[in-house]
DNA sequence: TTATTTTATGTCAATGTTGACATTTTAACA
DNA sequence: TGTTAAAATGTCAACATTGACATAAAATAA
């Protein structure tokens, strides 16, 4: 294939992947999961540090006690967005955050 | 256990929402958004650095070129979770996420 | 034990988010 | 100037996530 052609198949948005990107992509999908298994180890931390019940925290979010208990269960159907309001309305602190984002515990 | 019994505990001491309740969201909600913006400028700083162009990172990450510019633009329909994996593909550190989180840039 | 609280699990209609696409606007050039 | 790549904006059907609810299971108290 001429380079030229190749240009104009990528700006036209074709993908021209091979294994390494699959291989990439598996990567950061890891990298991904591990910072969400993260913080949800820091929303149950955080929530049986201040004595919450999964009632509680959910009501000082506005959300419902069984969505609590998903995100601690680590449910698929929870998103990141949901992980991190639990973890700002469960008291957690700026530093517990950053922590539990480079994965320290 | 019973209906009404359930009912009642999901309703204790639970139904007037005061003014405090009410400021403490807001505080949170603040919390949250600042955590995006920080977030987003991180993706477009990382971005840059590396030299991608939106269609580039968006095939990193099998988005689209638009999906990158509303993440750029700070578009409501754009979730954390978007804004994160975008972050990762276009190759930022650990150091640099966590840096966003803490709002330092 | 029994009673009560807390947590886990499953469901679902409503709402939110997605990639893809078309189109326009801006930027960087020759 | 005109050409071209990059970025911005709007739309929408498909898919993902939500709070609410019912109920079960597990933990805790009495």
């Amino acid at each position: 294939m001429k380079n030229g052609e190749l240009k104009r198949l990528q700006s036209a948005g074709w993908k021209v992947g091979n294994a390494e990107d699959f291989l990439e992509l598996s990567d950061e999908e890891a990298r991904l999961v591990a910072l969400k298994l993260s913080l949800i180890s820091a929303v149950k931390k955080s929530r049986i540090k201040r004595k919450l019940s999964q009632i509680e925290l959910a009501q000082k979010m506005k959300s419902s006690q069984s969505r609590i208990a998903k995100i601690e269960a680590g449910d698929p159907s929870v998103s990141l967005d949901l992980i991190v309001r639990a973890l700002i309305a469960s008291g957690a602190k700026t530093r517990d955050i950053q922590a539990a984002f480079s994965g320290r515990d």
